[in-house]
DNA sequence: ATATCTGCAAAGACTTTGCAACCTT
DNA sequence: AAGGTTGCAAAGTCTTTGCAGATAT
C-alpha cells in the first residue's frame, strides 16, 4: 500500500496566475466538458482528478480518466479552476468563485472539519509578504488536533 | 514536460513539531546517512529526493534511491528537515535554518522561500483550538506570492 | 550476536501520450 | 467536411516495499 491515508495539511499553489487577457483558445462544447464543470459546480472543496472521475462515475456520466485530466488541466490553464497540491501530492482543483476565505480546524482522527475565519492571520499575512516584498500573495492556513470527542476517547483507552 | 506520481503515504506536516512524548527512535549512524546529511548542509535550497539521489552520485558517494527515499523520510519524521513539495508534486526537502517552529513565504514562480516566525499566528491557533475543545493540535500555514525579482519579471512582459 | 539498514528489483499510484474513432463547429 | 476531442492502453515518473545480505552497536 502506497497510497494511503490522506491527512491534507500543507497545499502548495500552481504555477501561472491568470492571465489577465487570456489567449485561451476555444474549447469545443463537449458532454464531457460539461459533465466536468457541473460536478465542480456542486463540489465546495478541491477535489484530485481521481476523485472527480470517481464522482462522475457515481454520478452515471462516462468520461474517461484521461479525459478527466486533460479536461481538468485545460480549465487550469485558462484560469477557470484553482490548482493546489494536497500533502500527497496530487494535483486538487476548485471552482473559482471564491466563496469566502476561511480556514479549517481538523480533527485528525475522526475528520471532523470546523471552519474558521483568521482575520488576523490574513493581516499578518499580507505584512509579512508585503516586508519582504512580495506581490500577489495567497496562504493557506490548517489546523490539526483531536476534537472533544476523539480526545475523550484516546484518555480513556 | 512529463511528470507524474504522487507520494505515497508520506510523512505529512511541514511545521508539525514531533509530540513531546513520541521520541523517535534512534537511527544508527551509517555512511548513507551521513552522506545525505553532509550533502543536506551544502545546500541552501530544497531539493527533491531524485535531485539529492543525482547530487550524492556526482560526488562519488554511493546512495542507493530507495535508501535516499528512506532517509529523508526518516529526516522528516524527526522534523530535522523542512518537506514541502514543488509545483509538480513531489517532495523537496531542505535542512532547516530555523530550529524552533516556523512557517514558510514561497515564490510560486522561481520557489525561493524565506522562513518567518509567525508569534502571532501560533497564538491565534492555539486560542482557536482551545475555543473548540481541541487537544494535540499542530498546524500549516504557507504564504505564497511573487518575489521582487519575478515580479519585476511579470511587470516587464 | 542481533536488530537495523542498505540495495536491488518489482510493485503501486498518479499522470501523460499515441492513435483511431467520434463529435462539435 | 475539418479539426478538435475522447477512449483505451501503453509508457513514464516518482515513491514504496519485500527480501537477502551487509553493518552498526
Amino acid at each position: 500500500m502506497s497510497q494511503g491515508a490522506t491527512a491534507g495539511s500543507s497545499r502548495v499553489p500552481a504555477s501561472a496566475p491568470a492571465p489577465a487577457s487570456a489567449p485561451g483558445k476555444e474549447q469545443r462544447v463537449t458532454k464531457q466538458r460539461l459533465a466536468v464543470s457541473a460536478a465542480l459546480d456542486d463540489l465546495a472543496d478541491f477535489v484530485s482528478t481521481q476523485e472527480l472521475h470517481r464522482i462522475l462515475q457515481e454520478r452515471g456520466t462516462t468520461v474517461s480518466l484521461a479525459t478527466s485530466y486533460r479536461i481538468l488541466q485545460s480549465l487550469a490553464d485558462d484560469g477557470l479552476v484553482d490548482v493546489l497540491r494536497n500533502a500527497d501530492g496530487e494535483a486538487v482543483y476548485r471552482r473559482c468563485a471564491v466563496t469566502g476565505h476561511h480556514h479549517h480546524l481538523l480533527c485528525r482522527n475522526c475528520g471532523k472539519a470546523v471552519e474558521v475565519e483568521a482575520p488576523a492571520v490574513e493581516a499578518w499575512a499580507a505584512r509579512i509578504a508585503q516586508e519582504h516584498g512580495f506581490t500577489a500573495v495567497e496562504h493557506t492556513v490548517e489546523i490539526f488536533g483531536l476534537c472533544p470527542e476523539c480526545t475523550a476517547l484516546k484518555a480513556g483507552e
